[in-house]
RNA sequence: GGUCUGGUAGCUCAGCUGGAUAGAGCAUCAGCCUUCUAAGCUGAGGGUCAUUGGUUCGAAUCCAAUCCAGAUCACCA
């Protein structure tokens, strides 16, 4: 059980043996001291004013008679100031913890609670590379799906790849266009970023040739719409939709190229899915829901046939989810999705990891699945993200204003390479020992960069400044662990007889954070927030850099003090592994 | 126009279920390597928590209004 909720819990018992009523955790508030107090944990006493009819300092000094005399293995002293009754924890209690974690490494897991969850995170389109955007996507499903499954659930990674559709087939006619024949292999490309080139070169031909009908007197309208690569373009897909079989071959083989790429990036960055849905599979889907809505009267028909929602009640608009033409939109695959996925792994919860700009997209799905009353609508979570944008404004892959996710993790990579060199300090390595190092340093800054924002926050990335390898990042927490496995590789562990010692502040300090790792982890799950997360172990981090500046570990005043010291590094090392583990960052033993 | 986000130090961000003098990192300045890795540590300067009003013993935090920025409101996905 937790320090804060076993002061709660004697805090209530406290107050139900000695004041009349019932007390709940709800009745008092209990923060961290602030350091210019004496204390470790603050009973804020204002709230119990009213229904005790005593002052704060009365109430106060009787709460903590109580508690020293009641808990005197957990509470040491008390002191009351303005109204805040601040505790000091005793020594033995850090030490006892210490003693009995110091090198369990599932300290923080959490026991399995039998729910299931599926987290669906990355989403690409198969028609160009990934880019940042999708960095902070995967790299925020793959540590939500991770701290979910420390909280206890069983859960499933999946990513539904946008795979068919018309920007699909403008990559297709471009190819056919332009190439020659020319494949990733021939030019040396890697398959998404060959396939991408065509994208571009499909709207380079289509903005000339607009440019080129306009000249010739028709609007922009018109223009857009008889534009031919345009109306080959919409050829492709009808022909797509009806299995011509040599367009089907191309859209294989062309997708085939991209998922090449996309494994390669993949692999690279560390994401992983446990299923795969492809929207070519999946597009169908929902039709029937469609039938089964008209006939509960949630949805309703238009005289052109088309099928429609009307939200309006709700705050939002009216909805199309079936076209007059009897073809499925966007929103109608979702919904026989979202019911696939619960039918076929009878999962608790569906957490959606998707950009902000689809708010009101999933809303409108939430709202549709509750209206037509399925027992998982109100299970479906939508974890909305912040868009990454440049100092310039947003991303445009038709502007080339992209930042590109192999080559900013190929930045940071070398990045890591250069510090690393300039530092000078692992010149024994191997040169595949130097890679793995690189690697593992670059991707950290990187994961640990766009993973300790609040999610829901847009955020501004400037490709001119590179990212910081110093303070509040990935690489400072991958050195303290470096430098406490140092000091471990030379100093083992060891039990000197019980003796009585006292902490010193910093020592506990340290303790102090370590014993809130496993809350911490609890609220990471509640809010789904790495960036929870990652707050947490730079304040650990730190707060051991200061010990360890301070104080000698390996020459420490007595061989006792020398025990816990090494105890205390050991239990910090499992502590900043296991969380950066969460979030998707290896940590090197040496660097 | 409707709906939804956000606005905290020069910059990037914590803090938001109300609590003590609002915290980090970067940048700037001043110190610390003959002792466990200086990718580190210690200190200084830097704030009208967008504005105004309200609730309260107490508001960056809750409520209302206003201003600013963004997203979204497609028979695109």
């Amino acid at each position: 059980m937790s320090i804060v909720k076993q002061i709660q819990s004697a805090v209530i018992n406290s107050l139900s043996s000695n004041f009349e009523g019932i007390f709940t955790d709800k009745d008092f508030q209990i923060n961290q001291t602030k350091p210019e107090f004496e204390g470790d944990y603050t009973i804020v006493l204002f709230s119990l004013v009213k229904s005790l009819k005593k002052s704060p300092d009365e109430i106060g000094n009787e709460l903590g008679k109580l508690l020293l005399k009641n808990y005197p293995e957990l509470f040491s002293s008390f002191n009351i100031i303005k109204g805040f009754l601040n505790l000091i924890i005793t020594d033995e209690y850090w030490i006892t913890l210490l003693q009995k974690k110091h090198n369990d490494i599932c300290f923080g897991k959490h026991a399995m609670n039998g729910k299931k969850v599926m987290v669906e995170y990355s989403s690409p389109n198969t028609n160009k590379p990934l880019h940042l955007g999708h960095l902070r996507n995967n790299f925020l499903g793959w540590s939500v799906a991770e701290i979910l499954k420390a909280n206890g659930y069983e859960v499933l990674k999946s990513c539904i790849v946008n795979d068919r559709g018309i920007h699909i087939c403008k990559s297709m006619i471009a190819w056919e266009l332009f190439a020659n024949g020319a494949t990733p292999a021939t030019t040396n490309t890697k398959g998404d970023h060959f396939v991408g080139e065509y994208y571009v070169k499909f709207n380079d031909e289509y903005k000339k040739q607009v440019g080129e009908l306009k000249a010739s007197g028709m609007n922009e309208a018109d223009a857009e719409k008889n534009a031919p690569i345009m109306l080959q373009t919409q050829q492709m897909l009808q022909d797509w939709e009806a299995g011509k079989p040599e367009v089907i071959e191309l859209w294989k083989m062309m997708n085939g190229w991209v998922y090449e790429g996309f494994d390669i990036t993949y692999k690279m960055i560390g994401t992983d899915f446990d299923k795969s849905y492809y929207e070519s599979e999946t597009y169908l889907l929902g039709k029937d829901i469609v039938q089964e809505g008209l006939d509960k009267k949630v949805f309703f028909k238009k005289e052109d046939g088309s099928v429609w929602i009307d939200l309006t009640a709700d705050g939002l608009d009216e909805k199309l989810v079936l076209r007059k033409d009897g073809t499925s939109v966007y929103i109608t695959q979702d919904i026989g999705l979202a019911k696939q996925k619960y039918d076929q792994y009878k999962i608790d919860e569906s957490i959606y990891v998707i950009g902000d700009e689809q708010n009101y997209h999933m809303k409108v799905l939430k709202l549709i699945a509750q209206k037509l009353g399925f027992p998982y609508a109100n299970d479906i979570y939508h974890l909305s993200y912040g868009m990454v944008e440049l100092p310039t404004g947003k991303m445009k892959s038709r502007e080339g204003t992209v930042v590109d996710a192999d080559d900013i993790v190929d930045e940071m990579i070398s990045t890591a390479q250069n510090h690393t060199e300039a530092l000078g300090k692992v010149k024994d390595f191997t040169a595949e020992e130097l890679n793995i190092l690189y690697k593992t340093i670059g991707l950290g800054a990187m994961k640990f960069y766009l993973l300790r924002v609040d999610p829901k926050k847009k955020m501004i990335f400037n490709p001119e400044e590179s990212i910081d390898f110093h303070g509040f990042t990935g690489p400072f927490i991958q050195y303290t662990y470096a430098r406490i496995k140092s000091i471990l590789r030379k100093e083992k562990l060891f039990n000197p007889e019980d003796k009585h010692l006292t902490l010193l502040t910093l020592e506990k300090e340290v303790l102090f954070n370590l014993e809130q790792f496993p809350q911490i982890i609890i609220e990471a799950g509640k809010e789904l927030s790495p960036a929870t997360l990652a707050n947490y172990l730079f304040h650990l981090a730190k707060t051991f850099n200061s010990f360890y500046t301070e104080h000698s570990i390996a020459n420490a005043e007595t061989n006792e003090k020398k025990s816990l010291r090494l105890q205390l590094a050991n239990m910090t090392s499992i502590v900043l592994s296991s969380g950066m583990q969460l979030l998707g960052i290896q940590m090197p033993e040496r660097m």
